[in-house]
DNA sequence: GCAAAAGCTGAAAACGATTTCCGACAGCTT
DNA sequence: AAGCTGTCGGAAATCGTTTTCAGCTTTTGC
């Protein structure tokens, strides 16, 4: 019904056959100036433009690409995907977004989707760290899959990008510590889930680095929901003594525990210090505004979009497997006084109330 | 490569010929429950799944809609989509999603690669409100399409899911002259744009009931560009009187709206009134929470869904081409006290911190 | 008991492109 | 002038399904 002009009727109207005509199209050698010509004016006359689906057929590829995300509803994931889509759609693949829904047990399915409509390739930013049988699909589809800010696997096709997680949240740890902080707590995702395991195992280095205890009280994981978080939250905030400060890891979270400290009437910057992961609209303009790891998100979509572009071009041997890109520590008023602390001593002179950008 | 296993190899595994694979596999009538569990356990043994190209190349149809926004890196939009993404899959259709990049030439470029992709229908949410072309090709395409929160078109396949963004604006504006507020400023989008123009058209109207005069130095359009916000933001707020209250339209436009606010040592409550256009987090984890016009993101992907998988049954004669969805007015404390009014007298009893909803 | 109808299945024709195969023709060389 | 090489373009095979057609077997109706 839509596609409406063939390549026959391209053919008859260029008084030429078909395979000629998709000779002159695609840029065979061997092709006439005159044929070539007489082709293009009729396709162009005719608005032909090749149908999808049976191109794809013959070729045996789509010339798309699947992208697997836990939700789509959240800023961090957006904005990744906004710029991966882009440098994807500039070099000729059309992007077919599925969402798990947060759930584990839907991830497969999601890939099996996809694979059905044989995408060319797969970028996954599932939010369940896919404990196995996702993971194991993967290898067995042979299809060139990116893992975004995911663990990798051993798999030949299999590509990574992730960020640097681990060493800002050393050094933000180490900045609590250096203003004061002793009781430093921490809120993070599924204990699985990358970037919360590499965050967590930051926060214990540079605990360990200061000789501080580790306070299994102050430690909590909680799974990707703004209720779960708020309640984990407001638990730990009700303890005493109070902790000094707090690190959530998640833009989720960060909504839950800023929802408990409301609740209770505490005060950010003042009861008590906070950090969050990833530098939303939300850190940047709340009142006071909140000390944050920042990553160039854009940074990370167009990565993962080239590092895949370079995946599905068959040459997988010489390409480094996976890519981590840095992160920075943004320092912002929440941890710039606090309770611990007398008031008119800041920790240090580097701070500013838009954020320094350290690192 | 990756789709090894055909409809040919179930045949011979299940020894009959392909045509009864597909009939059997497709619920045919006239198929014998022997054949049927014969091909159903060669299929699952084999784990067949049909290609997804040469069957849409057959029927013609590729079971998948295409969904263009301006930015899905946008809390709203992507909730939208999220919702309406598992709304449509759910029916088994897949979803890409392409972005225009709020540049309103991109929009016929982007229509264009959906269509030659055959998608079986459309959901346009393109921040541009596309000026004509866009709209005529949509025509021409002869696709069933949902403008989401967009104006509707006259064409008989085109359809429309809209907020009723007038009657809350209404109210909103009611409720803050009723508080005392004289001098109400407004920060759109784009003036040509489908929920500004209608969110405007409210607040003029509104300002009329209450007999008061339009004040066009209050007034400013903006691009979907948290920057330009800023700047006109910025404008606004360094104009004297101060109005006492502020309305922005659009979540980007708030953000520019309190970064400007930030800047000039403003407080939002305590200064000037502010109220917003979508209730997002930032609207309800602010300090003070930002009263807000709140519509249900989610009923309006799904619905969308909806609207549109009945557009694509074929039946278009019979069914409401229009749909329009209420919005809900919450009143917080950003429009609790304001400099017009002594700091003793609020203006309502029935404002909570947690923010009563009206309507 | 027999014609007609209905049920079931295999063979083959689509769908719309790409790609292989092969013959025609021009331009050379011997 | 015959034979060879290389370019060009038409015909047909192919991709993996669905769907039509036709044939065979069974049931049904009278």
């Amino acid at each position: 019904m839509t596609q409406k002009v063939t390549i026959h009727d391209v053919a008859q109207q260029a008084q030429v056959s078909v395979g000629s005509v998709s000779r002159a199209l695609n840029n065979y050698p061997h092709v006439s100036e005159e044929l070539k010509s007489r082709v293009m004016a009729a396709a162009l006359e005719l608005d032909y433009q090749p149908a999808f689906l049976a191109h794809g057929l013959r070729r045996g590829q789509t010339n798309s690409v699947g992208f697997l995300v836990g939700t789509i509803a959240n800023p961090v994931i957006s904005t990744i995907f906004e710029a991966a889509s882009e440098a994807l759609s500039a070099k000729g693949y059309a992007v077919t977004l599925v969402s798990s829904r947060n759930q584990a047990e839907l991830d497969v399915a999601c890939l099996r989707l996809l694979a059905r409509r044989q995408v060319s390739g797969l970028i996954v930013s599932s939010a369940a760290e896919s404990p196995e049988p996702a993971r194991r699909y993967l290898g067995e589809l042979g299809i060139p899959t990116v893992m975004l800010d995911r663990e990798a696997t051993s798999d030949e096709l299999v590509f990574a990008v992730q960020s640097d997680h681990e060493s800002s949240m050393r050094e933000a740890v180490a900045h609590l510590i250096r203003r004061g902080d002793r009781e430093i707590a921490f809120i993070g995702g599924p204990e699985d889930f990358y970037p919360t395991r590499q965050r967590f195992l930051a926060y214990q280095a540079a605990l360990l680095d200061a000789d501080l205890p580790q306070r299994p009280e102050l430690i909590r994981f909680t799974s990707f929901n703004e209720r779960a978080a708020y309640a984990e939250a407001l638990l730990l905030l009700q303890s005493r003594p109070l902790p000094s400060a707090l690190i959530v890891a998640g833009n989720i979270i960060l909504a839950g525990a800023l929802m408990a400290l409301q609740d209770l009437g505490l005060v950010v910057g003042r009861d008590i210090a906070l950090v969050a992961c990833d530098d939303i609209n939300l850190t940047r303009l709340y009142r006071p505004p909140i000390t944050a790891i920042r990553r160039d998100l854009k940074l990370l979509g167009v990565t993962a979009a080239r590092l895949l572009l370079r995946g599905m071009q068959a040459e997988h041997s010489e390409i480094e497997r996976i890519i981590k890109l840095p992160t920075k520590l943004v320092l912002r008023e929440s941890t710039q006084y606090a309770r611990a602390l007398p008031r008119s001593a800041p920790a240090a002179g580097k701070e500013r109330a838009n954020g320094t950008i350290l690192n």
